[in-house]
DNA sequence: TGGTATT
Protein backbone atom coordinates (compact mmCIF):
# COMPACT_ATOMS: atom_id res chain seq x y z
CA UNK A 1 0.00 0.00 0.00
CA UNK A 2 2.87 2.75 0.18
CA UNK A 3 4.55 1.70 -2.93
CA UNK A 4 0.79 2.19 -4.12
CA UNK A 5 0.56 5.86 -2.86
CA UNK A 6 4.26 6.65 -3.42
CA UNK A 7 4.07 5.82 -6.86
CA UNK A 8 1.29 8.26 -7.87
CA UNK A 9 2.45 11.07 -5.79
CA UNK A 10 4.11 12.64 -8.65
CA UNK A 11 1.86 11.58 -11.82
CA UNK A 12 1.13 14.10 -14.05
CA UNK A 13 -1.84 13.61 -16.65
CA UNK A 14 -1.09 15.07 -20.15
CA UNK A 15 -2.49 14.19 -23.45
CA UNK A 16 0.56 14.83 -25.71
CA UNK A 17 3.49 16.85 -25.55
CA UNK A 18 4.12 20.36 -24.80
CA UNK A 19 2.22 23.17 -26.76
CA UNK A 20 3.86 24.62 -29.66
CA UNK A 21 3.19 27.41 -28.59
CA UNK A 22 3.27 30.07 -32.06
CA UNK A 23 3.56 27.92 -34.27
CA UNK A 24 0.34 26.99 -36.73
CA UNK A 25 -2.68 25.47 -34.68
CA UNK A 26 -0.87 26.14 -31.62
CA UNK A 27 -3.07 27.47 -28.61
CA UNK A 28 -3.69 31.32 -28.72
CA UNK A 29 -0.62 33.71 -27.27
CA UNK A 30 -1.29 36.13 -25.05
CA UNK A 31 0.73 39.84 -25.52
CA UNK A 32 3.28 38.63 -22.76
CA UNK A 33 3.71 35.32 -25.30
CA UNK A 34 2.25 33.19 -22.85
CA UNK A 35 -0.54 29.82 -24.01
CA UNK A 36 -3.62 31.53 -23.16
CA UNK A 37 -5.09 28.77 -21.40
CA UNK A 38 -7.92 31.04 -19.42
CA UNK A 39 -11.01 29.98 -20.99
CA UNK A 40 -9.86 26.17 -21.21
CA UNK A 41 -7.92 26.03 -17.54
CA UNK A 42 -10.07 25.29 -14.66
CA UNK A 43 -9.58 25.67 -10.86
CA UNK A 44 -10.92 22.95 -9.02
CA UNK A 45 -11.99 23.58 -4.82
CA UNK A 46 -13.55 21.64 -2.14
CA UNK A 47 -12.53 18.18 -3.35
CA UNK A 48 -12.42 14.76 -1.07
CA UNK A 49 -9.74 14.60 0.84
CA UNK A 50 -9.45 11.20 -0.44
CA UNK A 51 -9.72 11.58 -3.65
CA UNK A 52 -6.90 10.59 -6.55
CA UNK A 53 -5.40 12.33 -9.47
CA UNK A 54 -6.95 8.75 -11.45
CA UNK A 55 -10.37 9.80 -10.19
CA UNK A 56 -10.08 13.41 -10.76
CA UNK A 57 -8.66 12.69 -14.45
CA UNK A 58 -12.16 10.42 -14.54
CA UNK A 59 -14.60 12.71 -13.67
CA UNK A 60 -13.71 15.85 -14.97
CA UNK A 61 -12.46 13.49 -18.45
CA UNK A 62 -16.11 12.34 -18.68
CA UNK A 63 -16.76 16.24 -19.77
CA UNK A 64 -14.33 16.21 -22.34
CA UNK A 65 -10.55 16.16 -23.87
CA UNK A 66 -8.08 17.07 -21.14
CA UNK A 67 -5.35 19.06 -22.23
CA UNK A 68 -3.45 18.33 -19.24
CA UNK A 69 -5.10 18.21 -15.32
CA UNK A 70 -3.25 17.86 -12.00
CA UNK A 71 -4.61 17.06 -8.66
CA UNK A 72 -2.29 19.33 -5.80
CA UNK A 73 -1.04 17.25 -3.77
CA UNK A 74 1.45 18.64 -0.49
CA UNK A 75 5.07 17.88 -1.86
CA UNK A 76 6.47 16.07 1.39
CA UNK A 77 3.24 13.84 2.19
CA UNK A 78 1.65 13.72 -1.00
CA UNK A 79 -1.94 14.48 0.49
CA UNK A 80 -4.56 16.19 -1.43
CA UNK A 81 -4.06 19.42 -0.84
CA UNK A 82 -7.97 19.35 -1.70
CA UNK A 83 -7.64 21.00 -5.30
CA UNK A 84 -6.97 20.68 -8.21
CA UNK A 85 -6.52 21.85 -12.26
CA UNK A 86 -7.88 20.77 -15.47
CA UNK A 87 -7.56 22.08 -18.59
CA UNK A 88 -8.97 20.97 -21.23
CA UNK A 89 -8.61 21.66 -25.09
CA UNK A 90 -11.88 23.18 -26.15
CA UNK A 91 -12.93 25.89 -23.99
CA UNK A 92 -16.65 24.97 -24.56
CA UNK A 93 -15.72 21.73 -22.38
CA UNK A 94 -14.43 24.39 -19.81
CA UNK A 95 -17.32 25.93 -19.84
CA UNK A 96 -19.24 22.29 -19.79
CA UNK A 97 -17.39 21.59 -17.14
CA UNK A 98 -18.57 23.89 -14.43
CA UNK A 99 -22.22 24.08 -15.71
CA UNK A 100 -22.27 20.50 -14.37
CA UNK A 101 -20.02 19.76 -12.09
CA UNK A 102 -19.78 22.79 -10.07
CA UNK A 103 -21.70 22.37 -7.08
CA UNK A 104 -21.17 18.42 -7.37
CA UNK A 105 -21.59 16.97 -4.30
CA UNK A 106 -18.92 13.93 -3.73
CA UNK A 107 -18.81 12.05 0.13
CA UNK A 108 -18.75 15.01 2.55
CA UNK A 109 -17.93 17.93 -0.31
CA UNK A 110 -19.46 20.16 -2.63
CA UNK A 111 -17.01 20.98 -5.07
CA UNK A 112 -16.26 24.27 -6.84
CA UNK A 113 -15.35 24.53 -10.20
CA UNK A 114 -14.37 28.02 -11.85
CA UNK A 115 -12.12 29.42 -14.17
CA UNK A 116 -8.16 29.47 -12.92
CA UNK A 117 -6.76 32.80 -12.39
CA UNK A 118 -3.97 33.47 -14.44
CA UNK A 119 -0.83 31.68 -12.63
CA UNK A 120 1.49 34.57 -10.76
CA UNK A 121 3.08 35.37 -7.72
CA UNK A 122 0.86 38.61 -6.91
CA UNK A 123 -1.79 36.16 -6.24
CA UNK A 124 -0.01 33.69 -3.83
CA UNK A 125 0.28 34.22 0.00
CA UNK A 126 -3.24 36.87 0.15
CA UNK A 127 -4.98 34.72 3.01
CA UNK A 128 -5.68 36.74 5.93
CA UNK A 129 -6.35 35.62 9.79
CA UNK A 130 -8.88 37.24 11.40
CA UNK A 131 -9.58 37.27 14.97
CA UNK A 132 -11.64 39.15 17.60
CA UNK A 133 -14.63 39.54 15.75
CA UNK A 134 -17.70 40.40 17.26
CA UNK A 135 -19.74 37.10 17.97
CA UNK A 136 -22.42 38.59 16.08
CA UNK A 137 -20.62 39.30 12.60
CA UNK A 138 -21.66 37.34 9.74
CA UNK A 139 -19.80 36.31 6.67
CA UNK A 140 -21.46 38.74 4.66
CA UNK A 141 -20.50 41.65 7.52
CA UNK A 142 -17.18 40.34 7.43
CA UNK A 143 -16.92 40.51 3.46
CA UNK A 144 -18.28 44.00 3.37
CA UNK A 145 -15.41 45.27 6.33
CA UNK A 146 -12.67 44.23 4.03
CA UNK A 147 -13.74 44.76 0.91
CA UNK A 148 -12.74 47.86 0.84
CA UNK A 149 -9.37 46.79 0.14
CA UNK A 150 -9.51 44.41 -2.86
CA UNK A 151 -11.58 41.49 -4.49
CA UNK A 152 -12.35 38.65 -1.68
CA UNK A 153 -11.82 35.42 -3.37
CA UNK A 154 -13.06 33.23 -0.12
CA UNK A 155 -14.12 34.29 3.02
CA UNK A 156 -14.90 32.13 5.90
CA UNK A 157 -15.72 32.76 10.01
CA UNK A 158 -14.94 29.44 12.08
CA UNK A 159 -17.84 28.00 14.38
CA UNK A 160 -18.27 26.49 17.45
CA UNK A 161 -19.07 22.82 16.44
CA UNK A 162 -21.65 22.23 19.10
CA UNK A 163 -23.61 25.57 19.18
CA UNK A 164 -22.96 27.07 15.79
CA UNK A 165 -21.72 30.14 17.56
CA UNK A 166 -19.42 32.02 15.81
CA UNK A 167 -15.83 31.97 17.57
CA UNK A 168 -15.04 35.57 16.25
CA UNK A 169 -12.19 34.35 14.15
CA UNK A 170 -12.13 34.27 10.61
CA UNK A 171 -9.75 33.94 7.05
CA UNK A 172 -10.18 36.15 4.06
CA UNK A 173 -9.14 35.38 0.98
CA UNK A 174 -8.08 38.39 -1.78
CA UNK A 175 -7.35 38.22 -5.17
CA UNK A 176 -4.26 40.04 -4.89
CA UNK A 177 -1.45 39.64 -1.76
CA UNK A 178 -0.80 43.66 -2.30
CA UNK A 179 -5.03 43.90 -1.15
CA UNK A 180 -4.31 41.85 1.67
CA UNK A 181 -1.16 44.33 2.89
CA UNK A 182 -3.47 47.12 2.45
CA UNK A 183 -6.34 45.59 4.63
CA UNK A 184 -3.96 44.66 7.10
CA UNK A 185 -2.78 48.73 7.14
CA UNK A 186 -6.13 49.35 7.30
CA UNK A 187 -7.91 46.92 9.90
CA UNK A 188 -5.77 45.95 12.16
CA UNK A 189 -5.99 46.97 15.55
CA UNK A 190 -9.51 48.30 14.44
CA UNK A 191 -12.83 48.33 16.17
CA UNK A 192 -15.19 47.39 13.72
CA UNK A 193 -18.30 49.78 13.40
CA UNK A 194 -20.34 48.99 16.72
CA UNK A 195 -17.95 46.29 18.44
CA UNK A 196 -16.41 46.68 21.60
CA UNK A 197 -12.99 45.16 20.85
CA UNK A 198 -10.43 45.89 18.03
CA UNK A 199 -9.50 43.01 15.57
CA UNK A 200 -6.53 41.20 14.84
CA UNK A 201 -5.94 41.32 11.21
CA UNK A 202 -2.61 39.02 10.01
CA UNK A 203 -1.24 36.46 7.34
CA UNK A 204 -2.45 33.22 7.89
CA UNK A 205 -0.24 30.37 8.43
CA UNK A 206 0.80 29.12 5.60
CA UNK A 207 -0.48 25.46 4.89
CA UNK A 208 0.92 21.94 5.61
CA UNK A 209 3.57 21.90 7.84
CA UNK A 210 3.05 18.25 8.34
CA UNK A 211 4.99 15.95 10.62
CA UNK A 212 6.81 12.71 10.01
CA UNK A 213 3.58 11.44 12.68
CA UNK A 214 0.77 12.90 10.56
CA UNK A 215 2.93 11.15 7.13
CA UNK A 216 2.65 8.15 9.31
CA UNK A 217 -0.82 8.06 10.35
CA UNK A 218 -2.08 9.34 7.01
CA UNK A 219 -0.37 5.86 5.67
CA UNK A 220 -2.02 3.53 8.63
CA UNK A 221 -5.55 5.21 7.95
CA UNK A 222 -5.08 4.42 4.31
CA UNK A 223 -3.62 1.03 4.65
CA UNK A 224 -6.24 -0.20 7.20
CA UNK A 225 -8.92 0.78 5.55
CA UNK A 226 -8.43 -1.61 2.56
CA UNK A 227 -9.25 -4.78 3.85
CA UNK A 228 -11.84 -4.51 6.11
CA UNK A 229 -14.43 -7.17 4.93
CA UNK A 230 -17.69 -7.69 5.21
CA UNK A 231 -20.22 -6.13 7.93
CA UNK A 232 -23.01 -7.83 9.75
CA UNK A 233 -26.07 -6.41 8.53
CA UNK A 234 -26.97 -4.45 10.97
CA UNK A 235 -23.93 -2.42 11.42
CA UNK A 236 -24.09 -1.98 7.78
CA UNK A 237 -28.10 -1.05 7.84
CA UNK A 238 -26.93 1.47 10.61
CA UNK A 239 -23.69 2.79 8.70
CA UNK A 240 -26.10 3.26 5.72
CA UNK A 241 -28.37 5.81 7.30
CA UNK A 242 -25.24 7.41 9.26
CA UNK A 243 -23.85 8.26 5.67
CA UNK A 244 -27.09 9.43 4.06
CA UNK A 245 -27.58 11.65 6.61
CA UNK A 246 -23.68 12.91 6.12
CA UNK A 247 -24.16 13.10 2.49
CA UNK A 248 -27.83 14.37 2.23
CA UNK A 249 -28.19 16.10 4.84
CA UNK A 250 -31.66 15.80 7.01
CA UNK A 251 -33.18 16.18 3.68
CA UNK A 252 -31.61 12.71 3.05
CA UNK A 253 -34.15 11.44 0.19
CA UNK A 254 -33.48 14.99 -1.45
CA UNK A 255 -30.05 15.19 -3.00
CA UNK A 256 -29.83 17.52 -5.54
CA UNK A 257 -30.75 15.73 -9.29
CA UNK A 258 -32.59 12.95 -7.28
CA UNK A 259 -36.25 12.95 -7.08
CA UNK A 260 -37.28 10.45 -4.67
CA UNK A 261 -35.90 7.14 -2.80
CA UNK A 262 -38.66 4.43 -3.56
CA UNK A 263 -36.70 1.38 -1.54
CA UNK A 264 -33.56 0.78 0.62
CA UNK A 265 -32.90 -3.13 -1.25
CA UNK A 266 -31.10 -5.99 0.31
CA UNK A 267 -27.33 -5.87 -0.67
CA UNK A 268 -26.08 -8.05 -3.33
CA UNK A 269 -22.91 -9.88 -1.75
CA UNK A 270 -21.83 -12.24 -4.74
CA UNK A 271 -19.65 -9.09 -6.70
CA UNK A 272 -16.00 -9.65 -7.26
CA UNK A 273 -13.01 -7.22 -6.57
CA UNK A 274 -10.33 -6.52 -8.36
CA UNK A 275 -8.86 -3.35 -8.36
CA UNK A 276 -11.92 -2.12 -6.82
CA UNK A 277 -15.38 -3.13 -6.97
CA UNK A 278 -17.50 -3.23 -10.43
CA UNK A 279 -20.94 -1.66 -9.68
CA UNK A 280 -23.47 -2.76 -12.48
CA UNK A 281 -26.15 -0.30 -12.89
CA UNK A 282 -29.43 -1.19 -15.75
CA UNK A 283 -32.17 0.70 -16.36
CA UNK A 284 -30.65 4.18 -17.24
CA UNK A 285 -32.26 6.33 -19.97
CA UNK A 286 -30.80 6.51 -23.34
CA UNK A 287 -29.80 10.13 -22.31
CA UNK A 288 -27.72 9.17 -19.39
CA UNK A 289 -24.22 9.91 -19.28
CA UNK A 290 -21.38 9.72 -16.92
CA UNK A 291 -22.27 12.53 -14.81
CA UNK A 292 -25.30 10.96 -13.50
CA UNK A 293 -23.13 7.94 -12.42
CA UNK A 294 -20.86 10.13 -10.54
CA UNK A 295 -23.56 12.22 -9.18
CA UNK A 296 -25.44 9.21 -8.14
CA UNK A 297 -22.51 7.03 -6.47
CA UNK A 298 -20.38 9.81 -5.51
CA UNK A 299 -21.87 10.51 -2.05
CA UNK A 300 -21.25 7.41 -1.24
CA UNK A 301 -17.54 7.00 -1.13
CA UNK A 302 -14.65 6.82 -3.39
CA UNK A 303 -15.08 6.21 -6.66
CA UNK A 304 -12.42 5.75 -9.25
CA UNK A 305 -14.34 5.09 -12.71
CA UNK A 306 -17.91 5.52 -14.34
CA UNK A 307 -18.77 4.20 -17.80
CA UNK A 308 -22.26 4.51 -19.85
CA UNK A 309 -21.98 2.01 -21.96
CA UNK A 310 -23.63 3.85 -25.88
CA UNK A 311 -24.82 2.11 -28.97
CA UNK A 312 -22.32 2.75 -31.43
CA UNK A 313 -24.16 4.23 -34.22
CA UNK A 314 -26.16 6.37 -32.07
CA UNK A 315 -23.90 7.12 -29.34
CA UNK A 316 -27.27 6.79 -26.87
CA UNK A 317 -26.79 4.80 -23.72
CA UNK A 318 -27.91 1.17 -24.38
CA UNK A 319 -29.40 1.35 -20.57
CA UNK A 320 -26.62 0.40 -18.53
CA UNK A 321 -23.51 1.21 -17.18
CA UNK A 322 -20.56 0.81 -14.83
CA UNK A 323 -19.31 2.28 -11.30
CA UNK A 324 -15.81 1.32 -9.69
CA UNK A 325 -15.77 1.56 -6.17
CA UNK A 326 -12.45 1.61 -4.26
CA UNK A 327 -14.15 0.07 -0.78
CA UNK A 328 -15.98 -2.43 -0.41
CA UNK A 329 -18.69 -1.13 2.28
CA UNK A 330 -18.84 1.79 0.38
CA UNK A 331 -19.60 0.30 -2.88
CA UNK A 332 -22.28 -1.67 -0.63
CA UNK A 333 -24.23 1.02 0.69
CA UNK A 334 -24.08 3.01 -2.57
CA UNK A 335 -26.08 -0.69 -3.97
CA UNK A 336 -27.94 -0.72 -0.47
CA UNK A 337 -29.36 2.61 -1.37
CA UNK A 338 -29.94 2.89 -4.84
CA UNK A 339 -30.91 -0.34 -6.14
CA UNK A 340 -34.89 0.05 -6.49
CA UNK A 341 -34.37 3.73 -6.90
CA UNK A 342 -36.10 5.83 -9.01
CA UNK A 343 -34.31 8.15 -11.76
CA UNK A 344 -36.82 10.02 -13.74
CA UNK A 345 -39.46 7.47 -14.24
CA UNK A 346 -37.22 4.35 -14.49
CA UNK A 347 -36.07 2.09 -11.99
CA UNK A 348 -32.64 1.66 -11.34
CA UNK A 349 -31.25 -1.73 -10.52
CA UNK A 350 -27.76 -1.83 -9.04
CA UNK A 351 -25.79 -4.74 -7.80
CA UNK A 352 -22.07 -6.50 -8.08
CA UNK A 353 -21.43 -6.94 -11.26
CA UNK A 354 -21.38 -10.49 -11.69
CA UNK A 355 -19.99 -12.63 -15.10
CA UNK A 356 -23.72 -13.46 -16.12
CA UNK A 357 -25.51 -9.99 -15.31
CA UNK A 358 -27.07 -9.95 -19.11
CA UNK A 359 -29.59 -12.89 -18.37
CA UNK A 360 -31.02 -10.97 -14.96
C1' DT B 1 -5.53 29.39 13.03
C1' DG B 2 -9.13 25.87 9.32
C1' DG B 3 -9.40 22.87 5.63
C1' DT B 4 -6.75 23.24 2.14
C1' DA B 5 -7.47 28.90 -4.23
C1' DT B 6 -2.37 28.90 -8.33
C1' DT B 7 0.22 23.87 -10.81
Amino acid sequence: MVTQIISTMETQVSNGPTSNSGLPNGPPLSANGAADDSKTNLIVNYLPQNMTQEEFKSLFGSIGEIESCKLVRDKITGQSLGYGFVNYVDPNDADKAINTLNGLKLQMKTIKVSYARPSSASIRDANLYVSGLPKSMSQKEMEQLFSQYGRIITSRILVDQVTGVSRGVGFIRFDKRIEAEEAIKGLNGQKPLGASEPITVKFANNPSQKTGQALLSHLYQTTARRYTGPLHHQTQRFRLDNLLNMAYGVKRFSPITIDSMTSLAGVNLTGASSGGWCIFVYNLSPEADESVLWQLFGPFGAVTNVKVIRDFATNKCKGFGFVTMTNYEEAAMAIASLNGYRLGDRILQVSFKTSKQHKA
